[in-house]
DNA sequence: TATATACCCATTGACGCCCATATAATCCCA
DNA sequence: TGGGATTATATGGGCGTCAATGGGTATATA
């Protein structure tokens, strides 16, 4: 399995440290196991993170546009200003920054819900209301539902 | 990591020195970890630095444009003759040249934001309006925001 | 000599590394 | 296949190291 699946609720000790779930941990790449990197959601109270891979997929994008173009700053600025690495130590565990700790109404206890390519930290109570609400948009659209799911490859 | 990312705020003390963000110090070639470049920046009141082999990268940007235009003039007039290189001390810090700490308008305290393969160092309120503005300019433009974030490795 | 800058040393707080424990999961063998 | 033994995971805490910052002094340059 190369995906951030399931969730997890772990604590935030003294320290500020909490363990990223093992199983998130098992899909980084070996080579860079002992960092990510985490930024705010666009569009939820979250923060999102995921291995420094897919920071260098994006930096090789941006490089690509036009260098003196307006796009290029709003893009680098907002993206690599607001991206922060942490590292990861030896019992899996890495600190939060205070400012999307913030961003995020996290405390004492996160959870972590796993989306495929990243994941997503949530102060637990808002995450599982997220989870339902995103649940119930869902079933309200039955019909694309089930296409979406009963259609075979 | 080999990109500058994140955000920094450091003082500036009595005698002018500030400290390079020790992650940003890592970036640097550790052949010349004890030097970098500064210029002005030429799409808003901030200062622009690397380190010194990306001098070689903003030539090839520049001779990419059209050599008998005006851009290129400018550019190449705007860019060279403005770079300042400054030395890094034994505990990470370096001096801001007057006239770039003007152009900024950076007094006793400065911003680092990391901008993948250079950074830029602004007056704290101003970088923080500017990273705001930049990102509310992306949101409206959802098009390409989705382009640069969904994509997967 | 006066001003600027580099080097050296010191302080403080944050962080990384190491060790420890409890609980859960897995293994392994009789 | 049952159940003890081993391993893994989440969590707690001590302590040394490093980063950011302050300041004294030597060196250089004008």
């Amino acid at each position: 399995m190369d995906l951030f699946v399931s969730k997890y609720f772990n604590k935030i000790d003294k320290k500020g440290r909490i363990s990223l779930p093992s199983s998130f941990r098992n899909i980084l790449p070996k080579a860079n196991r002992n960092e990510i990197i985490l930024y705010k959601s666009i569009k939820s109270p979250s923060i999102e993170g995921c291995g420094v891979g897919r920071l260098k997929e994006i930096a090789k994008r941006i490089n690509n546009l036009d260098f003196f173009s307006e796009d290029y700053d709003d893009f680098s600025t907002s993206i690599f200003s607001e991206i922060v690495t942490t590292n990861i130590d030896k019992e899996g565990r890495f600190l939060i920054p205070d400012e999307l700790k913030l961003y995020a109404g996290i405390k004492t206890e996160a959870a972590f819900f796993g989306q495929g390519h990243f994941f997503q930290i949530w102060e637990p109570k808002q995450g599982l209301k997220n989870t339902e609400a995103s649940r119930r948009r869902l079933l309200k659209e039955k019909k694309s539902l089930r296409i979406m799911l009963t259609q075979q490859k």
